[in-house]
DNA sequence: CCGGCCATTGATACCGAGTATCAATTATGG
DNA sequence: CCATAATTGATACTCGGTATCAATGGCCGG
């Protein structure tokens, strides 16, 4: 499939994510759509703002937000506090964490950790129920880990 | 130990911990640092600045920086995003988490955890090399797990 | 196919959390 | 006690996000 026909194919099943929700489909949303679906890589609202003039300010934050609550979007916070969007792949649709390169930028999803059970037990003993955590990973990916690092 | 006097010291050291970074004793500090010592919560950056008539915004952002770098204050994320301010008790001064409660705000500190080992061998998978992560916790604590839940 | 209802849009204004600038002030060391 | 350097606070700006509200336009039922 070419680079072309997957951005398409993503923006049409993002669409359609937001139609199951009882969404409508118009104009500017598919706008937004297309161009988050042309993205490889974790992005702030105000990039993708910048990459729809004559889209609304208000129209691409909540079709952010719709996104979000649909679980077809993921915030990440970066290393700096900068809070980023990052399309969900169709597998990690649920509860996952993040991986960041400080250097490069790629994440890396992970599932697999059971943060949870040592979390449990760990609050076991101080009697706190736990309902949810928030996880970020910062550091090096394999291709950036020869490269010169960053100043310390 | 009254209130009142351990407002004093904790603000007394507080102040001291800038002055031992090379910060200057100023007037507008001490009153920063004063209405901070009298909280014992988490607080917004506004909620403080509130309480500081007459000091300028910019001082007030100014002091959270510097105590967030010296480590006398650490930032949380609550569960809805928001960002607050924390003292760091004297014991916790370094790398911690936080056990939120949604429910009455409460936080408690979590140190004796090895989700850092786990995260390594999870990384080492991967080749990924961590060099840092952020925690937090949320759910109920003893207190508020008795009281009627929160919707959901 | 059409009309109406209601979701959506986008302009504007607002908020919170910061940061940059810069002239005026003030703490502090020599 | 003076000079230097840090600090202050006013102002303005950024970024992320939300509230408001009149105007638009998707969609569904007839």
């Amino acid at each position: 499939m070419t680079v072309r026909n997957r951005n398409y194919a993503l923006a049409d099943q993002l669409l359609e994510t937001l139609e199951e929700q009882g969404h409508r489909d118009t104009e500017p949303r598919r706008k937004v759509v297309a161009a988050i679906a042309r993205k490889n890589r974790h992005f702030t609202a105000e990039e993708l703002r910048g990459e729809l003039p004559g889209i609304g300010r208000a129209t691409v934050y909540r079709a952010l937000k719709l996104l979000v609550q649909a679980g077809a979007l993921c915030r990440v916070m970066l290393a700096d506090g900068a809070l980023h969007y990052q399309l969900n792949d169709s597998a990690h649709h649920g509860h996952h964490h993040h991986l960041l390169c400080v250097h490069c930028g790629e994440s890396e999803d992970v599932q697999g950790c059971d943060i949870e059970g040592q979390l449990h037990s760990l609050a076991a003993a101080r009697q706190f129920q736990i309902t949810g955590h928030w996880l970020e990973v910062y550091g090096q990916c394999y291709s950036c880990a020869d490269s010169p690092a960053l100043p310390a």
